[in-house]
DNA sequence: AAAATATAGTTACATTTGAAACTAATATTT
DNA sequence: AAATATTAGTTTCAAATGTAACTATATTTT
């Protein structure tokens, strides 16, 4: 029997699939973040970041946050005014900051840290080990896939 | 040694990493329907689901392609406009609408399909059918899970 | 059967997002 | 060392998206 080439169930796309089960996360945890924290998806990314590698610039934050140059100037303004993070401009480069947290943003990373992780280990509550490196591993593979196939889009995102 | 609970490396957290595959799928997917077809994903949803079930409402379209009302009424309105689809006021209910695709949309959705299904087998190429059902598994898995741990959102979506 | 409530779909308005143009500084070429 | 091109980050403007209010019909309650 042939499979129906005109045919297509979107509930078994994989593109479907992942675009929706990554937005139920993401409402998800924006609620929590922005609920509790009064932060975005995108300020939480960026100060997640500068905890890590205190003394980015923008540009290698973005990169590593997959932010565009637009999004990460807005959630940077944003931080700022907030008081959760401070630049200081480069010596050497004067178009360019470095950027730290602040005490308040060392605070909320603190306290947001646990909370992700939380959801994190909620999401894969039944998942053994075996199986959560096995997800890790297919969810590496598709990503270099996907990069593989982009059509040509530019840098970041 | 402890675990360093005041960090978190971004780009092993899950919620991150989906959202982040699930863009570069989609927006390379987007480019490629809308440059084509010039049809956005949701038109796509849509005339994938009309075609698989005709007849369908608008609400129940939506409610299959995880979209809210005022993105579907919007969907709908474009492909009405490009000759897609067209509709059927219900005899016994003169608010709703019973979708279908003209022939026009016929085409486009057989044209279409074999595109969408060549996407998704290059992004699963290297993975056997055995990692693909594993693959298959964990989606649902994280998918009712993800479910259970929304603090409240409305349906749809 | 009138009144109240709920539902299908649309419209209006506000917010978010992205693309392109812009400014200021640096790096490269001539 | 001027002129040209590139890069970091910002601003502007247009398009996409979400929320709430709305219209029309249907259903339920009194």
């Amino acid at each position: 029997m042939k499979k129906d080439v005109t045919a297509l169930k979107l509930n078994r796309f994989l593109p479907y699939r992942l675009t929706k089960l990554s937005g139920i996360i993401s409402r998800s945890l924006a609620e929590r973040y922005s609920r509790q924290f009064d932060l975005t998806i995108q300020e939480w990314r960026v100060i997640a970041i500068i905890g890590e590698k205190p003394g980015l610039t923008a540009r290698e934050v973005g990169d590593l946050a997959s932010l565009d140059k637009v999004n990460i100037s807005r959630a940077i303004e944003r931080l700022e005014k907030a008081g959760r993070i401070n630049r200081e401009v480069l010596p050497h480069d004067r178009r360019a900051f470095a950027l730290y947290l602040t005490e308040t943003g060392k605070i909320i990373l603190s306290q947001i840290v646990p909370l992700a992780q939380n959801y994190e280990n909620l999401l894969l509550e039944g998942f053994s080990a075996d199986e959560i490196e096995q997800l890790d591993s297919f969810l590496n593979r598709l990503d270099s896939r996907a990069d593989e196939l982009i059509p040509h889009l530019k840098e970041n995102n």
